[in-house]
DNA sequence: TAAAAATGAATGAGCGTTCATTCGGTGCCG
DNA sequence: CGGCACCGAATGAACGCTCATTCATTTTTA
């Protein structure tokens, strides 16, 4: 560490206080994870997490910032192989349930503490999320284009909606505990939209 | 009240301090909100509630216990007119997003308090919500039945996307502020999986 | 060795819950 | 019928505990 530049540091530790509070908050929900969990987990004293984040609320808004961004980031690089809207449909539903599986952790957070988020700061306004939306929302509406999906359909509220069932089944994933065969699951989601938009 | 019998007293204050707690929850959220806060909105003393509740936390509980019992009961009566399962699809999304119309409060809290109370209460199962998808799921598995719906679908993980999608619409409506067009939008969503199921 | 980073004990505001006290209605008694 | 005793419901001030945050001090870095 002592070879890295200042701002290496910082990011670094940064980064080592956020993973620490997705598990603390994963585990506890935010409101019961309490700040000293969060240094313990992370290896620094509780004065530490203030010389780099404002509050326990600048936590939470800056993981989803981040892993937000990390998510969009990926996905948005992975679509761009796709021919059409019914195959980004398709790949949409696939990675979004691999990232989750991969970091259930982060599922939880985003999960739950986003519609907390709603209620939580009234002033964020959860750039991120909406960006994802927004995205999804394209999609569709590219799909309308290209004359697959029907005209009729409001491609903001169906973005919404498909993003709702993947939250919700998700969500359902991780308390069931068992292997989420997520990829048959995904694929069995989409199928069922893909149908429903045609 | 005094003409009233004991039993007949103590549901009423009980419903009182749910609907204050109601209100409450959905304007701050549950663990913003202070007990002296409900205990102002239901015109009584702080110490009153703890006579009708043992906590805060059965506060919460109760309150999904009686709503969403209401919740199940009015869709599953309505629900009975319907000849087939694409009918009660699409009265089920009506019915859902109008109760909801209706009582913006309720929507929040169970939308949002739904997903903390996972977290929250780790033994609380919350029989309620099962239920509500536990119908869901008939409702698809009686489609597949009347071979109107495909049969390679898992009416249960379709039951959860549903509710996902219904919930997450729903929530994005109340924030939205603008005229619902609840009935309208329900409509177009229902149809987006009844075509999809088909 | 000066500046920056990290520490963690101390602080005190906030809030769920309790409980000694008050209130109001009911029925009993003379 | 009027006064009185009783009881459960309601009150709200006070308690005590839980943390988020601070800051005087120590440690590390360059």
């Amino acid at each position: 560490m002592q070879s890295s530049t200042r701002k290496e540091r910082t990011q670094f530790r940064q980064r080592q206080i956020l993973d620490a509070a997705v598990a603390a908050f994963a585990e506890k929900g935010f409101y019961k994870t309490r700040v000293s969990e969060i240094a313990r987990r992370a290896g620094v004293a509780d004065g530490t997490i203030y010389l780099y984040f404002k509050s326990k609320d600048d936590i939470l808004i800056s993981l989803f910032e981040v892993r937000m961004e990390e998510v969009l980031q990926v996905i948005h690089e992975a679509l761009l192989d796709c021919t059409d809207a019914e195959q980004r449909i398709h790949e949409f539903f696939r990675l979004y349930m691999s990232i989750i599986d991969r970091d259930p952790a982060l599922a939880e957070v985003i999960t739950i503490e986003l519609r907390q988020s709603d209620k939580f700061i009234r002033e964020y306004e959860n750039p991120k999320f909406k960006e994802l939306l927004r995205y999804l929302a394209s999609i569709i509406g590219d799909g309308q284009r290209e004359g697959i999906f029907r005209s009729e359909i409001d491609p903001r509220l169906t973005a919404r909606a498909i993003f709702g069932a993947l939250d919700e089944v998700t969500l359902a994933g991780l308390f069931a505990k068992r292997p989420l065969e997520s990829s048959r699951m995904a694929r069995s989601l989409s199928e069922l939209f893909v149908q429903g938009l045609r």
